[in-house]
RNA sequence: GCACCCAUAGCUCAGCUGGAUAGAGUGCUGCCCUCCGAAGGCAGAGGUCAUAGGUUCGAAUCCUAUUGGGUGCGCCA
């Protein structure tokens, strides 16, 4: 189904085509002036100055030519040349209707499906997920949400990070507390233990001591370098060291993910591309892509038309160890042989973005997928109130489970000062509360403009006031118990019909999804849907508290806003559910 | 030093390819529960869109310069 604004595009664009002009002028969209108009077209100025007409005369005319248009009830001409154009009260209802029993309520569906991976999450697998990790998270998979309801064929892969520095550290470490296991023992060809020697505990303790350790002591960093080489280099006992290391650590991201309702169709990382790496460097190296320089294989990326300066990838560098470029690649080579994607996205902190430039440039010039199509979706950083990025009060990082943990407890506390949930037992506001919780931080992450920083306000974030999480549940509880009590009664919903101002902003606003959702798409950028789901769940308290419902006496009056309310309710839930929030049946 | 991003209401932020009187939330003031969940709604006050030029019938939006802030810049990821 198209939105009206759509509608009438093509019913404006067919007049000025009629008149010769360009079709583009028709483009229409909702009013600046909801108190003059539902919709206006501003192509008339456009198109009257390139041909050296007068824009309102050319206006006057065309606003007769629509006059008989079925879904206008009115076209004026306003101030230079603007098209304000009023719709029938009967074209809203249908619309409505329309939106009620379509399968995706009114979403629409992408002109230009495409096989797209988002490679999103990257948690490393040394250290435990912090704040920033949310990011990521929350808004690369609302980008395969979204990208698949609107067609896409959409693989959603976390990246690990387990092949670096990281994991040589790691190694040392666990060297050191214990160094009898067999796996340092190079002389050892015996079966190697099923069970890790460590769980996540002793890793969240282990990696920040050792990072640290590696700063001031030069021949600890060395030795931890020296086991990545091993490791990258295929030791038996290393590798198996490697595997615990991340079974343990996937355990615990899932934790994480889960309770944000993340999830990702592949749980791949750089070691998996382990096999590729040295036959990718050798065809670099033997097409002539690749040179050695100080030891490192790199590979030049700089162009003439480069106005900063642009140092080259480094494939191996000088102790023979390949880092993230080389992982990079060669994941690429892997995915474009798997699953040959039209386009591959990474969700990843804006700082990257550098990075990012140098591989896609590098896959470019080695033909091996082309840059066009492979996209950096940068976003800025969590802040604290200070504007710097969010540190906990002793100075240090914010575990994400603890986030998680502290948004469960502020989402607990609400309910238990709203006081409302009278006779709801303890089981079932414990699950009110993790939904509360989901939504509050997916949302205030998902509304922000992605590539701005935001600040992290938890007490805010969770209100039940304002443009938040919180306040969008409480309009779908008030919606549901609202039906449960027109069903009771044995209200039914009957044929819509608009009359009202407030019905008319809210199917008014309910027509916007569509085109919330192909912004959305388009700018990767799902903001464009809060803004959306907001404003529908906005109109909707106006409307609820303007008018009555089920109390409503015509029974026909009742049975078109049910009707209106099933609409809502549905588009809100399917919103929702893009943004990966779900809402309880009461709270 | 070079490159990129940003600057909009007291505070936090929207503003799609240039269009009419720049919008939300929050905070502040007032009003609305004998009646569908007031965790709500309605109304009001609050802005030289960082500054100065330029392009245009028209600029928060495009161009240039300046100021102020953030980020990145070869062997960590």
């Amino acid at each position: 189904m198209k939105d009206l604004a759509a509608q009438l595009a093509e019913a404006c664009s067919a007049v000025f085509v009629g008149r010769g002009f360009d079709a583009k002028w028709g483009a229409v969209k909702k009013s600046d002036r909801p108190e003059l108009a539902d919709f206006q077209c501003n192509g008339c100025m456009g198109a009257a100055k390139q041909a050296g007409e007068n824009a309102r005369e050319l206006a006057a005319s065309l606003a007769e030519d629509l006059a008989g248009n079925e879904l206008i009830a009115r076209v004026d001409v306003a101030g230079p040349g603007f098209l304000n154009i009023v719709v029938r009260d009967d074209a809203l209802a249908n619309q409505l209707e329309c939106i009620r029993q379509d399968p995706k309520h009114g979403g629409g569906q992408a002109a230009d499906p495409e096989t797209v991976i988002i490679d999103f999450g990257g948690p490393n697998v040394a250290k435990p997920m912090h704040v920033g990790h949310i990011r990521s998270a929350v808004i690369g998979d609302t980008l395969v949400r979204l990208m698949r309801f609107l067609g896409d064929r959409v693989i959603g892969d976390v990246h690990l990070g387990d092949w670096g520095l990281q994991m040589g550290l790691l190694i040392v470490a666990v060297m050191e507390e214990q160094p009898s296991l067999p796996y340092f023992d190079a002389a050892y060809d015996g079966p190697l233990p099923e069970q890790p020697p460590v769980n996540m505990d002793d890793l969240s303790r282990l990696y920040p001591a050792a990072s640290q350790r590696a700063k001031d002591d030069d021949a600890y960093a060395q030795r931890a370098r020296g086991a990545v080489a091993r490791m990258q280099a295929g030791d038996v006992g290393y590798r198996a060291l490697l595997k615990h290391f991340i079974d343990v650590s996937v355990a615990a991201l899932k934790t994480d993910y889960a309770f944000l309702d993340v999830s990702f169709d592949f749980w791949k990382g750089e070691s998996d591309v382990d096999h590729l790496i040295q036959p990718l460097v050798s065809d670099l190296q033997a097409r002539g892509l690749a040179r050695l320089d100080d030891g490192a294989w790199i590979i030049d990326v700089a162009r003439d038309s480069d106005k900063k300066d642009m140092p080259p990838v480094i494939l191996v560098n000088s102790r023979g160890a390949t880092g993230y470029h080389a992982t990079d690649i060669a994941t690429i080579v892997e995915r474009q042989e798997t699953l040959a994607p039209d386009r591959i996205l990474y969700v990843v902190d804006q700082r990257q973005a550098f990075h990012f430039e140098q591989v896609f440039r590098a896959c470019d010039k080695a033909a091996i997928f082309p840059e066009a199509q492979l996209e950096h979706i940068g976003f800025g950083t969590v802040n604290g109130t200070d504007g710097k990025p969010f540190k906990t009060r002793e100075g240090g990082t914010l575990r994400l489970s603890d986030l998680n943990a502290l948004a469960l407890a502020e989402a607990e506390k609400k309910i238990g000062e709203a006081n409302l949930s009278g006779d709801i037992g303890p089981d079932e506001r414990a699950d009110i509360a993790a939904l509360v919780a989901r939504a509050s931080l997916r949302f205030a992450d998902l509304k922000n403009q992605r590539t701005t920083n935001y600040m992290f306000e938890l007490e805010k974030f969770s209100s039940f006031e304002g443009k938040t999480g919180p306040y969008l549940l409480y309009a779908v509880v008030r919606l549901k118990a609202l039906l449960k009590r027109a069903a009771a009664a044995g209200a039914v919903a009957g044929s819509v019909k608009i009359v009202e101002p407030s019905e008319r902003k809210l199917v008014l606003a309910l027509d916007g999804f569509s085109l919330a959702l192909s912004l959305a798409r388009e700018k990767r950028m799902p903001h464009y849907l809060c803004e959306h789901i907001y404003t529908v769940a906005q109109s909707f308290s106006a409307f609820y508290g303007a008018l009555p419902i089920v109390r409503e006496s015509d029974t026909d009056i009742r049975a078109a806003r049910l009707a209106l309310c099933e609409a809502v309710l549905l588009q809100l839930e399917t919103g929702l559910e893009l943004l990966g929030i779900t809402a309880p049946d009461r709270m």
